[in-house]
RNA sequence: GACCCCGUAGCUCAGUUGGAUAGAGCAGCCGCCUUCUAAGCGGCAGGUCGCAGGUUCGAAUCCUGCCGGGGUCGCCA
């Protein structure tokens, strides 16, 4: 139950009902007002700006926003839900609710459970790609944060309502898996026992190539030793790719992230009948007019030293928007990383996802045009991509920067930053942030465990709330405490305001959903559990001053009843949108 | 030179898609442990929302131009 979602519909009705009458005019949209929480409480419950949306649209029958303002609150008068509705300021509506929504509120979001918050389920399949990180080495920080993001995203989509799948795009072809193939090469003759000294410039220097290199020599023996690259490449390719995915599969599985498809780029570099995917869609587009020989003009500024005026195959990506037509082979005649990815959206396409998502590292932002021109010209339009850009990650321990190079072996990967801080910490901080804003991570704050740390002041309120159901266990020994049982609970005995104020919050949770699912903005859930939690904090110290404000109040076990509903409800919204953010629900923290 | 992000309290950041008197947390100052967990709570103080125009009933939010910080700019992915 979304009560402001239901009161659009409402004064929606009600502006029906001016046009029937002739007031307002026909045709307008009806949904183009909000309503929302008003900023001050004192506003009352809800508020909307209806009236001044439509004051043009009102001019010769109301004089100004706030006559058609008390036209619309003479309406809603009528309306039992409503306790009192007045104009206020330039035209707002306030609205106070009569108590009984609140009641039927809460009560719906015990009955409902954990699911208290969810769309409709809307059948709208959706593609979330994220991570997509090379397999040459493993993920570092900023991987981390992409992985962290598209992990909330994808989970917060799903629990709004949409069928999302989740996507990870393997760069397995290319350059760079060669360099690392005759990296791991040369870990396979160092396993046999060959000094191999230092590694050469341009090869992947780090130890994790190590057991790769063991693995080869385990299944290969010498067999592949002073052979030419030709005969080995393709298999040690293949092989240390393999345990890189595995590698990274495993680093994704500490940070509690999953994903259903691994798409390999190989396979659409893959010949069938003389002719592979790209092949495909790239004479697809040629058909079209939109792929083309050509020259393109130098970049402006400073000119790269090995730049060649030379002719090559472009996509006509300004045809859709984009600054410049892009190239699509590289000067040696294979595809370029763009030529792939066109016929890598057109699979997803395919697969039936006409929305897609894409979770990419600041570092690509310069990409994005491109591809979504190829995504419109590949669909018709039908198709649209949304490509959420993650902004680096500054690895930071008290305030002073870590500094990494790969040389100097001071290089951090993900995975000790999440064996040094934890899964939880790690997740609440990346999504405690815009994921376009850049991310200061520091490893001595996020285990620091105090207020300056909103991961436990979050995990601690629903610990809080589980701790007030032990004592309440033990107090009430025998009671009913399930969730049906409060559900039943005289819920109209909750008039203290810091009460009141925590039912309003935990209305407002379908709402947030329904809001940042549509912005794509993870970092509300976050923010919103914050908010709830500090509500929480602050009415459970009010007990201490006022000992008749607890939860557990041993004289009346209806008031004990309606409040542990209240935290039976709070508690549970708190598990929800943990759990969304991937971050665990901890029963006590002691 | 072009494009993309960012600029809000001393510091780190939110700001409900254009709403009412711009909000949190740290840091500072003043209070609060006989409690269902002090990993906490209350209060005080702190602002030309980078600058200048524009759009309208109304702008931190949208448009234009500057200033400052970061990122990117065939043949990496």
């Amino acid at each position: 139950m979304n009560i402001f979602a239901e009161f659009q519909a409402r004064i929606g009705a009600v502006l029906q009902g001016v046009v029937d009458s002739g007031r307002l005019p026909a045709g307008l949209d009806l949904r183009r007002f909000t309503v929302e929480p008003p900023r001050d409480a004192s506003h009352g419950d809800l508020a909307t700006n209806a009236a001044m949306v439509y004051a043009k649209d009102a001019k010769p029958h109301f004089a100004n926003p706030r006559q058609l303002a008390a036209e619309i609150c003479f309406a809603l008068a009528n309306d039992p839900d409503v306790a009192q509705a007045e104009a206020a300021g330039p035209g707002f509506i306030n609205i106070r609710l009569a108590p009984k929504v609140f009641v039927d509120v809460l009560r719906a979001a015990i009955v409902a459970g954990a699911d208290y918050g969810r769309g409709a389920a809307s059948g709208e399949k959706v593609n979330v790609e994220y991570v997509s990180a090379n397999p040459t080495g493993p993920m570092h920080v900023g991987h981390g944060r992409g992985a962290v993001f598209g992990d909330a995203l994808a989970n917060l989509l799903a629990f709004a309502g949409a069928d999302v799948s989740r996507e990870y795009y393997v760069n397995d072809a290319g350059a760079q898996v060669d360099v690392l193939a005759r990296s791991a090469f040369l870990r396979y003759r160092e396993a046999l026992g060959e000094d191999i000294g230092a590694i050469p410039e341009g090869l992947y220097p780090g130890d994790y190539l190590k057991p790769a290199g063991e693995a080869l020599a385990k299944q290969f023996g010498a067999s592949l030793i002073g052979k030419p690259e030709g005969d080995w490449l393709e298999a040690v390719r293949a092989k240390t790719i393999d345990a890189m995915m595995v590698m990274i599969r495993a680093d994704l599985a500490a940070l509690n992230v999953e994903h259903e498809t691994f798409f390999s780029e190989r396979s659409l570099h893959e010949k069938k009948n003389g002719v592979s995917e790209i092949d495909r869609q790239l004479e697809d587009l040629r058909a079209r007019g939109l792929v083309y020989e050509g020259r393109l003009p130098p970049p402006k500024g400073q000119l790269p030293d090995d730049w060649e005026d030379r002719e090559q195959t472009l996509f006509r990506s300004t045809g859709f928007g984009d600054d410049v037509d892009r190239p699509l082979k590289k000067s040696d005649g294979a595809y370029t990383y763009f030529a792939s990815d066109i016929a890598y959206h057109k699979s997803k396409i395919d697969r039936g996802f006409l929305k897609m998502i894409d979770v990419w590292g600041a570092d690509h932002g310069g990409y994005v045009k491109r591809m979504n021109a190829a995504v419109k010209a590949v669909s018709d339009g039908k198709a649209s991509l949304d490509v959420r850009l993650c902004q680096l990650v500054r690895l930071v321990r008290d305030g002073v920067e870590v500094k990494m190079s790969k040389r100097g072996g001071t290089f951090v990967t993900l995975r000790e930053v999440v064996d040094e801080v934890g899964l939880d910490a790690t997740r609440f901080m990346m999504l405690f942030r815009k994921n376009d804003a850049m991310l200061d991570f520091d490893l001595a704050k996020v285990i620091e465990q105090s207020k300056d740390n909103p991961v436990f002041y979050v995990q601690y309120a629903h610990a809080r709330g589980k701790s007030i159901f032990r004592q309440a266990q033990t107090v009430f020994a025998g009671a009913d405490l399930s969730g049906p049982a409060l559900a039943r609970a005289d819920l109209a005995l909750l008039e203290d305001p810091g009460e009141l104020e925590l039912v309003r919050l935990i209305a407002q949770y379908p709402r947030q959903i329904e809001a940042a699912a549509q912005a794509r903005e993870p970092h509300r859930i976050a923010f919103f559990l914050h908010d709830l939690a500090s509500a929480f904090h602050s009415h459970w110290n009010r007990g201490k001053e006022s000992p008749q404000l607890r939860f557990v109040n041993e004289e009346s076990g209806d008031l004990s009843r309606a409040r542990l509903a209240l935290v039976f409800s709070l508690t549970s919204v708190l598990a929800s949108g943990l759990s969304i953010l991937g971050v665990g629900a901890p029963s006590e923290m002691r």
